[in-house]
Order: C-alpha cells, then sequence, then structure tokens
DNA sequence: TTAAAATACATAAGTCTTTTATGTATAATA
DNA sequence: TATTATACATAAAAGACTTATGTATTTTAA
C-alpha cells in the first residue's frame, strides 16, 4: 500500500530537513532509497518533486551542495546551513503539533508504540 | 498560531467526510466554525477551499444535500451517502496510519495523551 | 557479452488543490 | 444605522507535485 499522493504534499520539506539534520551530508538519490527503506515502501519520493525541493532549500539557503565523483558519475551532496538546522526543528515540531491537533480534531486513537 | 498552509493540503476532505460522519447533517459554514472551535483556531478552513471541495464531494456521490431555509436566508446541508460514510472511515483510517508512519519516520515521541 | 536494471542527475508541461479576491445577500449587534 | 457575522458562490493566481522525458554511468543477470 502506498499513501495517497495529496498526503504527502506539503511534509516533503520537513522529511528532507530531517533526514539531513540526522545525517550530516545525504544526496538526492539516497535520501529517495532511505525514505522508502524506512517507511516500508509507503513513501516513494519521486524526483520530480525532489530535485526541485532540494534546488529550492539551496536557494533558501537552508542547506549547502558539494560534488564528489564517484568513478565518471556526480553525487551532489546536501548538507544542513545552520538555519537549516534551526528551520529542520521548526519544521518537525510544527508538523508534530499539527499531527496532535489532527488526531484530536479526528478521534483518532494513539496507537500502542 | 496556524499552521502553515501546506500541512493542511490534502487533509481537507479527510476533516469534511469525518465531521460529517459524527455529525449526520452538517451545512458549510458551520463545518468552518466547528474546525476552529475544535483546533483552537489553530486550523481555519476557508470558504474558497471548502466550497468547491464539498461540491466535489457531491459529485463523487459521498454527500447528498438538503436545502433548509431560516429565514430569507438558504443553507445548505450535507449528509453521507453510504459510499460516503465507508469513504469517510478509509480516509480517516488512512490518515492515521500515514501519521504514524511520519511519526516513525521523523523520530517523533508520542504525546502524553 | 550484452541487454536490462539500478544509480544519479535534471527539467518542463500538466494537474490538482488551495489561496486570494471578489460578489451577493440577510441577520444580528453595537 | 453602520459594522460584523452569517451563508452561499465562483474565478484567477499561486504552489506543490505528478508524469514524462532526457542524459549518462555502473552493475547485474541472462
Amino acid at each position: 500500500m502506498i499513501y495517497s499522493s495529496e498526503l504527502i504534499k506539503g511534509t516533503l520539506k520537513t522529511i528532507v530537513l530531517k533526514l539531513l539534520a540526522d545525517n550530516k551530508k545525504m544526496y538526492g538519490y539516497e535520501i529517495t532509497q532511505r525514505v522508502k527503506e524506512l517507511t516500508l515502501d509507503k513513501i516513494q519520493i519521486t524526483e520530480g518533486a525532489l530535485y526541485p525541493t532540494l534546488h529550492a532549500l539551496e536557494a533558501d539557503g537552508l542547506v549547502t551542495t558539494q560534488a564528489e565523483y564517484i568513478g565518471k558519475r556526480v553525487r551532489k551532496y546536501y548538507t544542513l546551513s545552520p538555519t537549516g538546522k534551526s528551520k529542520a526543528k521548526e519544521k518537525v515540531s510544527e508538523l508534530a503539533d499539527f499531527m496532535d491537533t489532527m488526531r484530536f480534531l479526528l478521534d483518532i486513537k494513539p496507537t500502542t508504540a
């Protein structure tokens, strides 16, 4: 099962920032694979969504990039800037708060976890 | 504080279906007010978003409508159809599942609730 | 050994949902 | 009696993502 795409909307930036906050540096393809793994294939980030998002984060000064060559193929690593780090915390806690509100609003019982 | 608008995206239909599932019949303006109340003003549904959504639910056969006159002013009540009822359950549980996945992915600790 | 799949980047047209703006009208309140 | 609240509606613009396409290298399987 894969979540309907509307649900993912608006959370992509938060996911990317959080992964970068936990991993120091990651490249685009790696991010798509990590999310796929961690969510047991339930969330699959498409490249068409990811790359523009990464470029926007860079344009906003939230990440910096370093190219690295693996053989002849280039890999573009992304790292959080200090601003990016605080933005990551901010976005994650906003999402956490939002999800609490949604659970209350929709009367969703907490999972035994 | 109001959540950044991207977060709300994709959840509006679910919110509307769930409120209708719990209340038998509601009208548009009432839905906006109820959500505002229940979320302590943190989620404010705009009319520009709500009415097209309600019309779409009707077009999809998930709700039926009855007009009611309060004085000279019309109120349009929405009621879930049988299809709408099962759709409501489906959407709410999908969202619950999605939020669990997100909490795991973003390492968000459960709130003491 | 070579065709297919995986890795790795990128962009652009189209779609969908929501925002923002606007419009109409009645009822209640200050 | 002017303002705010109630109550509907639509339409242009914005924004985020999907879908499609393109390029190229490396690995795997037939």
